[in-house]
DNA sequence: TACCCACTTTAGAATCGTTCTAATGTACTT
DNA sequence: AAGTACATTAGAACGATTCTAAAGTGGGTA
């Protein structure tokens, strides 16, 4: 897929969105977000998307990525999954949900919001507020 | 604290813990099992107890401090946390329980596990186990 | 007790993911 | 078309952690 794969349609919905967001559009961020928001949700590291960037035939540097999946986040076009220190993982499902991490193969699945009930929560202490609820099951191959 | 003000009693105690664990009874390892499980239930990075442990004058090395985080990681003496793909966190208390997570202050603390109840809980995907359930809580000051 | 050997500790180098730097390039305003 | 603020880049820097290989120690054996 080259970045002048996109089509004029494709270019301008992405780049609605990245506008709509906050961001200029510009060519890698367009192509990042292509591969991102193309199809479906995903879960990414900067190295599988790096990766990714480069088997479609584009050259993006490692900084870039970086970059662009941090101003996705903060713009809050993707959220993040804190499931293991040795790499951080970007989600594009940004709304309240849950995961399964399979340690073996460094893979998350989604887990839909309302298939994780939390019928109980205890009280935050006292003098500060919630901001997130994060559950993960780990899974090992049976 | 030095490592000479543990009684014959606190030293026989953990040197059996260790013993329990497979692991041999040697100077650092008991001193940071003291500093460890002394006294309730802790939370530590590699980094505040290796302070800590300059503090209390003891000369152990970085390298040990996280070899015997990860020996008694394996052998079951502590639990880990991730919460944070800066740092690992290891907890003394091994029981099945999960934490409220304060960002600003870096700080984990324990919320018993009675007070989480998952009232319903996804399948796993066919082919896996689930291994392990966290639920971690973040908060922010009010 | 002295000895041995496997295990432990250590300082420092290496590694890995991520962030920073500062120079070059590009989008958008006028 | 020019200017300026923002983006991208290669490569250096960083911070947590792991590795290396040399020196030290625990605990059994003679």
């Amino acid at each position: 897929m080259k970045f002048n794969a996109l089509t004029s349609e494709q270019i301008d919905r992405l780049s609605g969105k990245l506008r709509a967001a906050g961001l200029r559009s510009t060519r890698p961020r367009l192509a990042l977000a292509h591969l991102l928001f193309g199809a479906g949700n995903r879960h990414v590291t900067a190295e599988s998307l790096h990766e990714e960037a480069r088997n479609a035939g584009l050259s993006v540097s490692q900084a870039t990525i970086y970059n662009t999946l941090n101003q996705f986040l903060s713009a809050g076009l993707l959220s993040e999954v804190i499931v293991d220190h040795a790499r951080s993982y970007f989600d594009t499902n940004v709304t309240e949900h849950h995961h399964f991490f399979i340690e073996d193969e460094a893979r998350l699945i989604d887990i839909p919001h309302d298939e994780v009930v939390l019928s109980s929560l205890p009280d935050a202490p006292s003098g500060y507020d919630p901001t997130g609820v994060d559950v993960v099951i780990r899974l090992d191959r049976r």
